[in-house]
DNA sequence: CTCGATGCAAATGCTTTGCAGAAAA
DNA sequence: TTTTCTGCAAAGCATTTGCATCGAG
C-alpha cells in the first residue's frame, strides 16, 4: 500500500468533469461554495469528517454553513466522486471515488489510523459466495479494526 | 447455511450462565425487566432492533420502557451474549453470539432479507491482512449488499 | 437499609429540513 | 425573472442520561 499522495492533475479533471456534467444532467448550479467545498475535498487526503471538512472549508470562506457542506457532500456522493464510510464511531466520513479503484479499510482502535487494502481474492470470494446464495451483489463494506504496530508499542 | 431455529436447552442454559456469572463478577441485580429482556432476546432468531425488541417484550410486560431494553442489550452485549450489528438502515441490530461460532451478512437491499455466510479463508485472508500492516486483528465487519433471487425474479 | 435498576422525560449528537433572503442561469 | 442555493435555526431520529422512585440483596 502506498501512502496517500496529493491527487494528480488529471485525475483531478477527470473527477470535476464528473461532476459537471453530473450537474449539467440535473439542471445543478455551480455556486462559490460548492466550488469551495469539492475544492477542499478533492485536495484534501484521508477519510474526513463533515466537520473536519468544515473546518478546511472555512480556512477559505468562514460564511459556510454545515447545512451546505451536508449538502455538498451528499452531490458528491450521488455522482459518484466520493465514497461515505462509517467507522463505528458514529459520524460519517468522505473519501474520494477513484476511478476503478476499490478498497477496505484496516482501522487502528486506539489511535484511529486508517490503513487502505486491497484483496482480489476476498474480492472474488465474495462474488462467490453471493452467487452461492443467489445473490447479485451490490456493494459491500468490509472493515477490520485492531492495534497497530506503533499502538502495541507503546501500551 | 441451515435455517436458523429456536434455540436447543443446552444452548440456552450455556448463554445464561455466562450472563449470570457476569452480573455476579460486576454486582448487578436480577430483575424482572432483565429476565424478560434477556428470555425474548434468547428464544428470538434473527437480528432484531430495540424496537422490535421491545414489542415482544411489551407482550409479556407493558410497563416495561424502551431505556431498559437499551441498557439491558448493553449489558448483553457487555457479557458476551449478543452482537451489535450495523446493517446501514441506522438502527442497531442483535443477535445471539453463540459461542465458537462466526459469521457475517449477506443483506438484500430491496427485501431486508439477512443471510449470513462463514468463509474460512476469508478469515484467513483478513488475518494476513492485517499481520502485513503490522496490525493485531480484534474484530471485523464484513456485510455483501445485493439483491436477493426473491427479488430479482420479482423485479 | 443500601445501592443498583427502572421509567419517564429531557438531553445528546449527528444529520436533515423549512424557510426567507441571496444569487445562478 | 425564475428557480435553485444558502445559512440559520428548528426538527428528526436513534440513543443516552438525570433523577425520583422502586425493589433486589
Amino acid at each position: 500500500m502506498t501512502e496517500k499522495q496529493s491527487i494528480d492533475e488529471d485525475t483531478l479533471q477527470q473527477l470535476r468533469k464528473k461532476l459537471s456534467t453530473f450537474m449539467e444532467k440535473n439542471g445543478l448550479r455551480s455556486t462559490a461554495q460548492r466550488r469551495t467545498v469539492t475544492d477542499v475535498f478533492l485536495r484534501a487526503t484521508g477519510h474526513l469528517s463533515i466537520e473536519e471538512l468544515l473546518a478546511l472549508v472555512r480556512d477559505r470562506d468562514p460564511k459556510i454553513g454545515y447545512a451546505t457542506v451536508y449538502r455538498t457532500l451528499k452531490l458528491l456522493k450521488d455522482c459518484g466522486i466520493a465514497y461515505e464510510r462509517h467507522f463505528g464511531d458514529g459520524v460519517s466520513r468522505y473519501e474520494i471515488a477513484f476511478v476503478d479503484e476499490h478498497h477496505d479499510h484496516l482501522i487502528c482502535l486506539e489511535c484511529g489510523k486508517i490503513v487502505e487494502f486491497e484483496n482480489e481474492e476476498i474480492e472474488r470470494l465474495q462474488e462467490r459466495l453471493a452467487a452461492e446464495h443467489g445473490f447479485t451483489l451490490k456493494r459491500h463494506t468490509h472493515e477490520l479494526y485492531g492495534v497497530c504496530a506503533d499502538c502495541a508499542a507503546t501500551s
